[in-house]
DNA sequence: CTGAAAGCGCTTACAG
DNA sequence: CTGAAAGCGCTTACAG
């Protein structure tokens, strides 16, 4: 293959002088007159030269690059917001002088311990894994020997530090909404052993429940997935007496908007109106909010400050192992839309 | 910084033997006994070796990644679609031995013609444009020294290889299926001068028109759009008059599925419904086909083959530059839902 | 079957 | 202010 690559060599056999040189005269290094700077910036310039990365990456034996591993699972059609954060994460790294590698972890590859490639191949100088990824594949990342985070996750198992909402903080407050607006008889929609947000998430609502002293019940604990995270065919509580509503819970707190978006359908379709019958309240705000109807009042997760801590984080961390950053909660904030009804 | 970095090097000290040994072993060349070759994949394995790509990319002078550029503006909450194909090209691309690194343009950095760092830095061997750019960015894109092509789009004054859907024929049978149902009185939205995508599915279109002796109607252009690509409030055909069905027209060939999504809430808000009054048909079949009330009849653009098609192809014209692929036109497929009627 | 030498394109540490 | 030497971790081409 031919090619035509310039280099610094290139540059200091045309103006008589070393690499060295010319080295330092592009990095505005010390040590060269300012005369000879500009010839060689301007003699470069002219020749179309371009910065060699990888041969810096190799003298340093870092790579500048950051993986980002999202599993599978997360990334469908309906739910790009992984891939949104993802976007958002590889500005801020290249803002940083770094560049993201998105790696998408399968759901075989997950279940078979594969260790990325990403890794095996020594193309990155750290990980930000990005969605919750199963007890056995924590294990592995954990013992893998370069910086890492976990963002929207975190383990409680492991010591590796992790980026999360604050799930149990927005889940209360929510729930606090609600009871504020007179709903005392409040459902949890989420299946509360998938996934450590979720359960989160119905943790802070019971500690609403419990702080206003109504009873948590069991029957209004409503699954939506399965244990790999499938949705699955929500059930109202006496779904199988639709003209009971007095048996009905007046509102719902959802895991997620998506469950909320589907949750509306499914009471529409069994004839019960939101917020006129029940109100419903969403969790993330992302695209389901604003496409149901009506629209959700839900948490705002601050994923823009929950990249941009993970990224400055993992630079840090390249340059300064020893750091811990333990277990970040993030702040949410609600977002008031047409979904709940006052029933004072 | 303590590294404590395992080379080839290292096994070969333990085995007394030469890291060219070692090389070949490893990379299970010829030219090593079975018996040594075992031993040194063994010892590799036990010491946690991790091949080093930085090294190979020195020797190579290749990276060994592909940058995919995509214009910011196409990567909103609302249109991850581009995201979502990214996602497809970095698991191609992991597949074929490279790796994925996304650029977002920025309209400032396109407006200003900024070269991309991943460029200026060497740090990929070809580029996949996502989404239309500037003619002064494709300029600047035809003038880089690498492979590139661009994906969803093309620029019938470069030539630069391109891969899109076949927006014309794809447009051209969506209008005849509205006419082979009863419809004349067709409209097209879209601001036909602001993408080829968007004029090419015009074109189709006219052309469906002309072979069924249906006369164009300027007025039933309708833009949706500015020059910058920012959605306008789209007016209706005679808007001004909502109690005169008889000029509206019976169907709608929408440029996108998210501008059919806009186009049935401003239908329903001036009283019309749908597919009861007009019949609407979007394109691209991406998430607003089915947030759509009703679901939208549309064209889905395979991506899926489009985002392989581009892999393979900046791949190969890696190794053989010579490599021309023109345009290459990927055929859609009407996905038959419930937003248009027979009016026979 | 095995290995010494050279080189990929930089930078660092040192000498002048 | 300027540059010769060494080295980052591999691989290729050649010699034995």
């Amino acid at each position: 293959m031919m090619k035509n690559n310039i280099t610094m060599r290139d540059i200091a056999n045309k103006l008589g002088v070393s690499t060295v040189t010319v080295s330092k005269a592009l990095s505005d290094k010390e040590g060269v007159s300012d005369e000879l700077k500009l010839k060689i910036k301007q003699l470069a310039a002219q020749m179309g030269y371009r910065y060699n990365t990888t041969a810096k990456a190799m003298k340093e034996g870092l790579s500048h690059n950051i993986g980002v591993i999202i599993p599978e699972r997360f990334t469908g059609l309906a739910q790009s917001f992984y891939l949104i954060v993802y976007k958002q994460i590889s500005l801020l790294l290249e803002q940083a002088g770094y560049f993201g590698i998105l790696s998408i972890l399968s759901d075989q590859d997950e279940e078979q311990l594969q260790i990325p490639k990403i890794y095996a191949e020594k193309k990155v100088d750290g990980l930000i894994i990005l969605g919750q990824i199963s007890k056995g594949y924590i294990q592995l990342v954990q013992e893998m020997d370069l910086p890492k985070v976990f963002l929207d996750f975190y383990d409680e198992h492991s010591d590796i530090d992790a980026i999360v909402t604050d799930n149990f903080y927005g889940a209360y407050e929510l729930t606090n909404y609600l009871i504020s607006q007179g709903h005392t008889k409040i459902a949890y929609v989420g299946n509360i052993n998938s996934t450590s947000s979720i359960q989160d998430r119905y943790l802070g609502y019971y500690k609403s429940l419990l702080e206003h002293n109504i009873k948590l019940d069991e029957n209004l604990v409503i699954s939506d997935r399965d244990e790999r995270g499938k949705y699955i065919e929500l059930e109202l509580p006496n779904s199988d007496l639709p003209n009971s509503p007095q048996n009905m819970p007046t509102a719902f707190v959802c895991n997620c908007d998506q469950i909320a978006y589907l949750l509306i359908q499914k009471l529409n379709s069994k004839g019960y109106a939101v917020p006129k019958d029940c109100s419903v309240v969403g969790f993330d705000n992302d695209i389901y909010a604003t496409i149901a109807t009506p629209h959700l009042t839900t948490m705002e997760v601050n994923f823009e400050q929950m990249s941009s801590i993970a990224v400055k984080y993992i630079i840090d961390k390249i340059s300064s192992p020893s750091l811990k950053l333990g277990r970040v909660l993030v702040q949410g904030n609600i977002i008031h839309r047409d979904s709940v009804q006052n029933v004072k």
